[in-house]
RNA sequence: GCGGGCGUAGUCCAACGGUAGAGACAGAGGACUUAAAAUCCUUCCAGUGUGGGUUCGAUCCCCACCGCCCGCACCA
């Protein structure tokens, strides 16, 4: 067998055609994808004599292509998911598609045809595309989220949310745009206008769907401290996002006024009611009822308001923008002084935090001080920094630590004491309470759009709101749509808006809203486990099955979807559709850096494509002109420096792009995709198949004996079981980058191996078979080429993983450096197990260290085993 | 403004508080070749952003500053 092989290599390296003198992964990566789907290795097997392992990558939009990110993303997954397989797991690796939402019906619109029919050919694409990657998934659970199958599902859900009084209906002031008829995303809002149809965008108030994710808010804070195997990143943007303040609602009196009805209280909200002595206005947000209600009693405070919303909301303008106020001419009367402060409308104050209104207390908030000096407002300091009695304010706030001062029965004691005196006395008075305050607002669904998950009720004029029949799901979307006026087609669909109330039966309207695409993503994890069920999710196999073990994605969705995901696991185990255990629906996450890219610009401020660039020396041309290399940034089409995936499988193969995907790099950082980076890949993936076909001929039989082992060969199988040792735990640990150098490592000393005879020749196979093994997560075609080509049994994708022998992965004699005084001035061989005292005996010995001691006694002597010596003079 | 991360050779990156270098890319020289490609061998280069502190010893821990990146952001 091996005599025969290397005669047709022989031949081949002189014909140069034939056997593959080089390693043609264009044609050995199809033939191993179809062995594998042949027999069906990757599906998951609901094996429970296996322990289960669930790796999940987030599903991608299925936009029409993949890109590079995606190859990094399931690179990574793959990972993972091939070595847990080979560890014995029973492995869960699922694919699906993020299939709703407004991409496809721009597309509609642009190209009169179905967001349906564009998606699911964007699908078929890109399956094909993502296929080409040789991804251990299991596509026989395959599903997108606009399946009727799929949301007919969530359907059901959504009708048992709304009984388990999950879901809320109210007024929500949204963008509206008014020449596309339809809800704007805050994104989708520039400069005030309609990103698409450039329309001025107004507020309008629709009534709208909202999951009550803020009932849970407080739970969905303190189980972020179990989530151990997120990144502490992650978890503190969830926090952050939650954004929890405990605090004090509490009312004040309005003094008589002609404006208002007697008997009118103020509300507001503080975290700080310990410096309610230092209050010297009360400023409430320009949305507020009760600045509405004035709005046309008091002169000019119409104008005033109409300036403020013509500000704009958006984030930083606001930061810069300056404090203004309108003084209403209204006062209030403090709780314990009986003193009168104005009521002012101020543009700082946010309507949807707190109550919209705040009592402002200049000495301790900086906007507070900022707004009190340009209206000539009280400025009263009541906490003092320790020792400092005679404390002022002047241009900035005091927001340290202190003793409270000016203020009565509150003189002396800490903020803390203060707080919760302030607020006992308010209850006690009847005139507020303790509350909590959340960042986390309640989660709006409802979207005015045709691609989407329809929501599931009817409108009654007798019953009200009436959820459909759980026989009659799903709500079907319509295909006979058009979008060629704006607007939701659902909106002017006469048959299938108009149906009988399923309750009393008379005539009764849909309702035309769909669901926001971020519900269809934050259960797929679960529908995995049971992909044609006909429920949503069947409790032996989610009981089994989650939480997912191992999620992979982007950072971008490190707070909506993975909250709302929280709080669907949460909510569907309040329903029955998920047990307690897997409330936390990921157990770990990883969220993996960009693919980045040099970008490049013609003379004329062009974006130009890296195929169209030639890269020369430091500079770089296209056709002839000079082209300006600009910075490294995450690929992106409005830049242009994306380079496309399945191109660079046609032209280096799948591997290499996963190997240069996981090399270099750490994972959770960016990666730039270069030119010889891949090359480099390329050249790898070429050496490691020469030196395979190179070593047959000298190779014993796979599983033969081994016989003694020492000298050389012994070296090569120390490390090739370190390499196994080191790989595993750097793969485990997520250090791809460093699995990788050890390969490198392996494969250097495989290449450099200069041993001969039976010992060599058996140890050389060992490490062969060893490489082909460790690289098989991460190329698989070319470890299954090398595992067939060196005669191994069965094929690679059902072999175990390699277990490292303990004996060889530590060495007998260790290299000390010996410091004096922190320098390193000589280096000593010691067995590895040499006891402190030996290592300082043979350390004081060392000519180099009599010499610096010169007779002296060292002071101090530092023995690190196997590390260091450190001899203090 | 608040919170977090990063800063090591020309580049990407490694180094339980212990010899600054594992690996890759790029560069240089050489071998093989009619030549090129491919391959192989050899090899130059830095002392860890800056300044302090702790320590026998700091790339690593602490403090301050500089630079870059990310998240949140008038949240009462």
């Amino acid at each position: 067998m091996a005599s025969a092989l290397s005669e047709r290599r022989l031949l081949s390296s002189r014909t140069e055609c034939a056997h593959m003198a080089r390693y043609d992964a264009s044609k050995v990566e199809p033939k191993w994808r179809a062995v594998w789907e042949d027999r069906a290795s990757f599906a998951a097997g609901d094996d429970p004599d296996k322990p289960k392992y669930y790796v999940l990558e987030m599903f991608p939009y299925p936009s029409g292509r993949i890109h590079m990110g995606h190859v990094r993303n399931y690179a990574m997954g793959d990972v993972v998911a091939r070595v847990k397989r080979a560890q014995g797991f029973d492995v869960l690796h699922p694919m699906g598609w993020d299939a709703f939402g407004m991409p496809a019906e721009n597309a509609a619109m642009e190209r009169k045809t179905h967001p349906g029919t564009w998606t699911y050919a964007n699908i078929d694409a890109m399956r094909g595309q993502l296929k080409l990657m040789g991804l251990s998934l299991d596509w026989s659970r395959e599903f997108a989220t606009c399946d009727p199958e799929y949301y007919a599902q969530q359907q059901s859900m959504f009708i048992d949310f709304l009984d388990a009084g999950l879901l809320t209906r109210r007024n929500a002031t949204v963008n509206w745009d008014p020449v596309d008829m339809t809800v704007l995303a805050n994104e989708q809002v520039i400069d005030g206008k309609g990103w698409r149809s450039g329309a001025v965008v107004e507020k309008r108030d629709l009534t709208q769907w909202f999951f009550r994710i803020t009932d849970v808010a407080d739970e969905l804070l303190s189980a972020i401290d179990t989530l151990e195997g997120w990144p502490e990143k992650v978890r503190t943007m969830q926090r952050n996002w939650i954004g929890k303040s405990e605090g004090l609602q509490m009312r004040f009196d309005i003094a008589e006024n002609d404006l208002l009805p007697d008997g009118e209280q103020l509300e507001v909200y503080t975290t700080r009611p310990d410096t309610l002595y230092g209050m010297g206005f009360a400023a409430i947000s320009p949305d507020h009822p009760l600045a509405k209600a004035l709005d046309s009693k008091v002169p000019g405070l119409d104008a005033f308001r109409a300036e403020c919303k013509a500000m704009g909301t958006s984030e930083e303008a606001l930061e810069k923008a300056e404090k203004k106020g309108f003084d209403t001419g209204l006062q209030v009367r403090h709780p314990f002084t009986d003193e009168l402060f104005p009521v002012y409308v101020a543009n700082f104050i946010l309507m949807d935090y707190g109550t919209g209104a705040v009592f402002g207390c200049a000495a301790h908030d900086q906007r507070d001080l900022d707004f009190a000096r340009k209206y000539g407002l009280k400025v009263l300091p009541v906490v003092a920094p320790e020792g400092d009695a005679a404390f002022t304010v002047e241009a900035e706030a005091y927001t340290g630590p202190g003793m409270m001062i000016n203020s009565d029965f509150l003189n002396g004691m800490e903020i803390e004491a203060a707080k919760q005196t302030v607020a006992d006395r308010i209850a006690e008075r009847g005139m507020g309470e303790k509350k909590t305050n959340y960042r986390l607002r309640d989660w709006g669904i409802s979207r005015q759009r045709y691609w989407g998950c329809p929501i599931p009720v009817v409108h009654c004029e007798s019953c009200g709101i009436v959820p459909e029949k759980k026989e009659n799901l799903p709500v079907r979307l319509p295909d006979d749509v058009s979008f060629d006026k704006p607007g939701n087609p659902l909106e002017r669909h006469e048959t299938w808006k108009n149906v009988p109330c399923p309750a009393c039966g008379k005539d009764a309207t849909r309702e035309t809203d769909t669901m926001d695409t971020f519900v269809d993503s934050s259960w797929y994890f679960a529908r995995f486990c049971s992909p044609r069920a006909g429920t949503p999710t069947e409790r032996d196999k989610v009981d089994r099955w989650l939480p997912v073990d191992q999620y992979i994605g982007g950072i971008e969705h490190a707070i909506l979807h993975l909250l709302y995901s929280r709080f669907f696991a949460r909510a569907m185990a309040k329903t029955g559709h998920l047990s307690e255990a897997s409330i936390e629906p990921f157990k770990a996450l990883f969220t993996q850096g960009m693919v980045t890219h040099e970008t490049y610009q013609s003379e004329d401020g062009k974006w130009l494509s890296p195929d169209e660039v030639e890269r020369t020396g430091n500079g770089a041309t296209a056709n002839g002109k000079p082209v300006t290399v600009g910075p490294i940034i995450k690929m992106s089409k409005s830049k242009r420096n994306t380079v496309d995936p399945e191109a660079i499988i046609a032209g280096y193969g799948a591997d290499c792009a996963r190997w240069f995907m996981l090399s270099d790099s750490p994972p959770e950082r960016d990666v730039e995709w270069t030119e010889a980076g891949v090359e480099g890949a390329a050249r790898h993936i070429q050496r490691v198949w020469r030196l395979t076909e190179e070593a047959l001929d000298r190779l014993p039989a796979h599983g033969a004996p081994a016989p003694d082992i020492d000298g050389a060969a012994l070296d090569l199988r120390k490390v090739t079981h370190k390499t196994i040792k080191a790989a595993t735990e750097d793969i485990a640990a997520f250090r791809f980058n460093k699995a990788v150098a050890r390969l490198y490592e392996l494969t250097n000393a495989v290449a450099g191996f200069k041993g001969t005879g039976a010992a060599a020749d058996w140890a050389l196979r060992e490490a062969l078979e060893t490489l082909a093994k460790l690289m098989a997560p991460m190329t698989p075609h070319l470890a299954e080429e090398c595992w067939a080509t060196l005669g191994c049994d069965g094929i690679l994708a059902d072999t175990a993983w390699p277990e490292a022998e303990d004996a060889l992965t530590v060495d007998d004699l260790v290299t000390l450096p010996i410091q004096i005084n922190g320098k390193r001035r000589a280096e000593i061989q010691v067995a590895a197990d040499a006891s402190k005292d030996d290592v300082e005996a043979i350390a004081l010995a060392e000519p180099e260290v009599v010499k610096f001691l010169d007779g002296a006694t060292p002071k101090k002597i530092i023995v690190v085993p196997g590390r260091i010596v450190n001899v203090v003079v």
